[in-house]
DNA sequence: CCTTTTAATTAACAAGTTGTTTATTGTTAA
DNA sequence: TTAACAATAAACAACTTGTTAATTAAAAGG
């Protein structure tokens, strides 16, 4: 048994090997919809898609052309394909210390119809800022943002809509079973605004209520108060501020109530 | 910008393309250290390593040779890693329907020294009578049951130290964020052998506690008492029995107590 | 200036949950 | 018969939650 192991392990020239080796990025921002003076925000979170064009760089018909897809690239042979992710989405936004996770692997055969082209996806938390400026930019850009309760209905190249699916699963789990929302926060930021995040992804009736949340927030030992700040971003009076704590959390669902 | 991309789409020759393409697996098991008769059990999480051969098929010294490795192989150009993970991992235990769980990529240039190898890392559940009964049957195995407490102080193969490590990680926020421990229990279990698992890799005091655990059970909305059945595994006096009800449980962590 | 408006925050309370200790049950084995 | 022991149940104080009501502070409009 363990030869048949080590020979499999050895005779590398007997497998076929991938004809590409890719890295994609769903590239999330939470975008504030009605962002009054003196109110807290109402969110949606999004994720950026690029049209792909009508024809390729030597004028023939594109391949899946006209349809949307997530923005990625080619593995270089000197790079992880996460390095490779963080490499494209600097290169594309300019903006370096992006929160990026690998979260999944699409390599069925015929999923891209050049050849065995692998895929690795990953997530990115983008600040609304930069996108929103990207976006005023280059007006002709062939590049947009979609609502998450919209984008499955698009026309996705490829299996992107798989891909795409599971990213939003895959954020909301983490935006709810992580400390990962803060990427969607500025350093200091009020229990509003927290609870707004959190509302793209869940409809808890305890992170819904503003009682019960600006009590709770005061007691999750990954968050803690900031002494002496306050801000009026998001009301008139005065409103205390909150920063996360560095800090790995997990909490069993044998032990959470229902 | 999207031509820059559209180039980088279609120009696949610029791109070196991986030497080999592989899925490992590591196999968990856990096995009931002590299993007196009208006991609970006591558990112990553990993981299934291969040791590599001192020679290869011809001969020739082997590569990473007498070091433990994590079982794996090539993936066919008709099958997707995740497909080639249960191939493997069936024709090793002859057992189907095993749980299997893609977890990572590892892809770090340099990692093999053969080549630019990429490998799919996923993690196992199998029922510790089958690894028990391979172990009896084959005594001159180079296969081995390591305690995750051990493992990681073995001296192993390529990046396999990484790979394992990562796996206990992923397993343990598995065993207590979802219903994944399911598979390490029958159909019907007690109380008492659900807490054994969920004691190997957590010591939450509310599971730890019996009064506490056995009461806390009883309002699961994922399990279910099984009515008019009981058993004396773990105790002389009849016990109850439950089973996991198929649903999908997400418990932020803003709104667990602490 | 006075009043209204509104987000944040506190208060208060009933209902439910937890950790803990103590008691009971049912069965085996000495 | 009795000791042993896992599984339950009972009981209770401490704590948490959902909810409704009250209070605070600052802007905005007369």
């Amino acid at each position: 048994m363990s030869n048949k192991q080590a020979l499999k392990q050895y005779d590398i020239k007997k497998y076929r090997t991938p004809d590409g080796y890719t890295s994609d990025i769903c590239v999330f921002t939470i975008i504030a919809e009605k962002n009054e003076a003196y109110k807290p925000p109402t969110m949606d979170l999004k994720i950026m898609l690029i049209k792909r064009a009508a024809l390729d760089s030597e004028g023939n018909m594109n391949i899946e052309a006209n349809k949307w897809a997530i923005p990625g690239g080619f593995v270089q042979d000197d790079e992880t394909g996460f390095q490779a992710a963080q490499r494209e989405l600097e290169e594309e936004t300019n903006i370096s210390g992006i929160h990026i996770k690998h979260f999944g692997v699409y390599d069925k055969p015929g999923r891209d119809p050049r050849g065995w082209i692998i895929s690795n996806a990953h997530y990115a938390i983008v600040p609304d800022t930069y996108l929103s400026l990207r976006k005023a930019q280059d007006d002709a850009a062939d590049i947009e943002l979609f609502s998450i309760n919209d984008v499955l209905d698009l026309d996705l190249a490829f299996d992107h809509k798989q891909i795409i699916e599971d990213a939003i699963q895959v954020i909301t789990n983490d935006l709810l079973q992580t400390t990962v929302a803060k990427n969607f926060l500025p350093e200091y930021f009020t229990y509003s605004e927290l609870q707004a995040v959190l509302k793209t992804v869940t409809n808890d009736p305890a992170i819904l209520s503003d009682q019960s949340f600006s009590r709770k927030i005061k007691s999750l030992p990954f968050i803690q108060e900031v002494q002496g700040k306050t801000t009026t971003r998001t009301s008139k009076r005065a409103t205390k501020l909150y920063t996360f704590i560095e800090m790995n959390v997990i909490k069993p669902i044998y032990t959470a109530r229902y």
